[in-house]
DNA sequence: AGTTGAACCTCCAGTGGCTAGAGGATGTAT
DNA sequence: ATACATCCTCTAGCCACTGGAGGTTCAACT
């Protein structure tokens, strides 16, 4: 049986996000001692492990709740899963495509800036004029 | 002079944001009608182009407080507005080296994903087991 | 058995950067 | 004069946590 702390430790999560998850039902209410604290087992601890893996690899709460509810049910088909899957790596990789766009424009900020004055300064103007700027780029944080 | 409907137009902003920027004091506060609607000038619209551009090239509102602070003082040195931008830039670079880390794991996830019963999912395994996993992956959001 | 002290408990508030909605006032065109 | 789009303030919500106050419990050590 294990602590909150040991499980927090064991699964690198902190343990006010493990109470957290409890809160939102995404981690079961576990057992409690009789002074009222929690203690959990090992598929308290593979779950943990799971949602925490996904969390890693940028699975919403949302999708997680998913793909446990579907790790669930071993004989139904798995596409759903390998659906949600493909969902998040078009969402990685736009989010690359657009990072990498920001990469370019910031290098030639960088790159451009003479030393001098601000009045002068490469990196102002261009964020002072988007004309100025090469690239196109007009979602935030997409 | 402005509404600030017609403001948010001109820079791609929505009217909340713009009155969220005047409560966390980005923007200054506008001269109002006697009926008490804010009324916007050119350098309100400068100010605001120039956040709206920071923020689409994902710098912190913290930070293009510096920026806009720096672009008040003409005759300063311009390092430390290249330091933010400097900083800016790895932050990016980071994120992208991260993402691309996910995208091959995904990729693997989905590729071998075989379209069977749950139970056989590779997407879900990897999700399970971490050692099935070849990426590198710790920080979340990083 | 008593004492320490780390780890636990609940509850509330805050983070960033907005976004949405209620309920009402204003501005402009006809 | 009237319609109605746009404006106003205020409050609350989003995601995924994180931190702290103030108090209790557990395990180890004497």
């Amino acid at each position: 049986m294990l602590t909150i702390g040991s499980l927090a430790k064991k699964t690198g999560t902190k343990v006010q996000t493990i109470r957290y998850y409890e809160q939102i039902e995404l981690m079961p209410e576990p057992g409690r001692t009789e002074g009222g604290q929690r203690r959990y087992g090992d598929a308290e601890l593979d779950r943990l492990s799971f949602i925490r893996h996904s969390r890693q690899l940028g699975f919403s709460l949302d999708a997680i709740r998913e793909l446990l509810d579907l790790g669930d049910h071993p004989n139904r088909p798995c596409h759903e899963a390998d659906a949600i899957a493909r969902r998040q790596l078009k969402q990685v990789e736009r989010r690359i495509a657009r990072l990498e766009a920001l990469r370019t424009e910031l290098n030639r900020m960088v790159h451009e800036c003479s030393g001098g004055r601000t009045a002068d300064c490469r990196v102002l103007e261009v964020l002072r004029d988007h004309s100025a700027c090469l690239t196109d780029h007009d979602e935030i944080g997409a």
